[in-house]
DNA sequence: TTGAAAGCGCTACCAT
DNA sequence: ATGGTAGCGCTTTCAA
């Protein structure tokens, strides 16, 4: 029903090879066909057909994009940047939704390689050695970039923000500001959450101050389990001056929570998130936060697959660490 | 280098057809083939080629998703229930980003038409009869769903709120909370727009109220157009004491213009969005809004849309028209 | 400058 | 129950 190239070709008396060439800018065709095929292209409105085109060349343009959470608006920014970068080169992108499940992240991952996909962005929710998900993309010989998260023990090329640093500059900042008995809402087992976990603890550490395990209370990432964790926090006697907490939707929660019991952000309590997502500004007490370029992470990583992809020999991993920095707002501001 | 099924049949001493007709449980083949087909696929960790699958059966089970803004969560929400109904089918989702631009957003779905997808969900910034992007979509044979916003004069699948209601609900809430001067920033031109300022206009009117065409602003969709918009609603004398805006966002930008100006939220003036986008509960004031179902009417879309791709015979379009629910929070408790 | 032939990896159809 | 043949719409290679 569509229609063909070899439709065209009937209707010119060329052959399909020659409409395949001149659509392709191939320079060994006289201007005079070009022109007429062209024409009637244009008259029967034809677009390629990418899958057949895909079957031959091996090359789909599609770029899978795994993020663990879309509606956490750090990894909605991130796809904004990647489409941003991938679009203007004829790339789509297919956003998958791991739900922070490494096992559904996995089947995703698996049907994004039978689909022939030329690259993929990864912001996994992997545990090291969890899976064989890895070796598989390998042996596909898909390019990866990983987003966000790196997995410790492969050298695959990262892009995202240096997380010890993110928790240095929130936990200093907070002890600048003179709290004294600051409290960590941590969050999943990944390298984004150990890495501001350790930050948090060599800053409080570095300034001579105590890290009373009970003061660090696993989360994953989520407002609710901000708010949960906070909760928790607040019946501790004494209970915390300040609060890290994993990321912006965290600490929203938690200031929910803080300011339910009665208490005042950030007189009482203040709290700094990590992203700055867009909305951090306009929360019940703007927030304090760590900001990553999200969008910018997105586009870094998008060219470095692109080079990737496009790159006839293989290419070393290449890792871009952005310089996370720490955005005050109200919620410190004491 | 990936696996072929050729390559299992050569090793199996059987043709390719029986390990096609194996891996998609046709009936007709031995228990003992089908075994030794099976484990030889398992050992080498054989995917079909879907590329190659789809040039012949016709379907990619690729769905492609069009939205203005995937940083705006309603998008992000929508976008997680398609996912949620359509992974599970084995569909993927393209999702594609048009920036509130309808030229772009036809170039993304003659993109998506291209790769031959199977169906389209299309939440589109198309003002109607603007170009012949939905023709192209019917010569293609493309199934379509709209999505949150209609396209007037086409008679298409269409899943969203009643836009007029959304309005209503709003203004009458505002009115019933004792504000008399009610500004309303309003949206783009499309249907949710200008449903929602109809409903705006006819609360007012049923209740004798004067629509004063200096209390509607026009804005756009983000939350520093409703922070500008509301700056010089402030301006105005006297001010308004209360207001409808367009969406969650364009009201988060407002109220921090009031709360900038000194003004109380909702003492002063009481401010009222629409989407209940899920961070709305944790603004400076928590916001009220009227509830659009957001991941319900991805769900639903996903439905009719895998209605309409799975049955063999043209099937006529269905509306869905869900009931916007007002959500009552402190912007507007006075 | 043009095109005939082969083939990408798979499925549909029809024999056997 | 199994498989040979043809073909999906395109590109690649090579000959004319």
């Amino acid at each position: 029903m569509p229609v063909r190239m070899k439709d065209i070709a009937r209707d010119l008396n060329v052959s399909v090879v020659t409409i395949s060439k001149v659509l392709r800018n191939h320079s060994d065709i006289g201007p005079a066909t070009r022109k007429r095929v062209l024409q009637r292209v244009k008259e029967l409105g034809y677009q390629p057909n990418w899958v057949a085109r895909s079957l031959v060349t091996r090359r789909t343009y599609i770029i899978g994009l795994v993020v663990p959470d879309l509606m956490h608006s750090f990894f909605a920014e991130v796809a904004k940047g990647v489409g941003r970068k991938l679009r203007p080169r004829g790339y789509n992108v297919v956003i998958s939704n791991s739900e922070e499940d490494s096992q559904l992240e996995a089947e995703e991952v698996n049907l994004l390689l039978a689909r022939q996909v030329d690259g993929l962005l990864l912001a996994s929710a992997q545990k090291p050695g969890q899976s064989d998900l890895f070796e598989r993309i390998e042996e596909h010989k898909v390019p990866v970039v990983l987003i966000d998260r790196r997995i410790s023990g492969l050298d695959l090329s990262y892009v995202g923000v240096d997380d010890k640093q993110v928790g240095l500059l929130a936990t200093e900042h907070l002890i600048e500001r003179g709290c004294r008995r600051i409290a960590h809402i941590r969050g999943p087992q990944i390298s984004t959450g150990l890495g501001r976990l350790a930050g948090y603890r060599q800053a409080l550490s570095r300034h001579g101050l105590r890290v009373a395990s009970r003061y660090v209370l696993a989360g994953d990432s989520g407002d609710s389990t901000g708010y949960e964790a906070m909760r928790r926090l607040l019946a501790l006697d004494p209970p915390p001056d300040g609060v890290f907490c994993y990321n912006d939707p965290v600490a929203a929660g938690a200031m929910k929570a803080v300011l339910e019991a009665g208490l005042r952000v950030p007189e009482d309590l203040a709290v700094v998130g990590a992203g700055n997502v867009h909305y951090s500004d306009l929360l019940r007490v703007p927030l304090s936060t760590v900001d990553q370029s999200s969008s910018l992470i997105g586009e870094h990583a998008a060219d470095l697959l692109l080079d990737l992809v496009e790159s006839k020999r293989p290419r070393r991993p290449r890792t871009i660490l952005l310089a996370p920095k720490l955005v005050v707002r109200d919620s410190t501001n004491r």
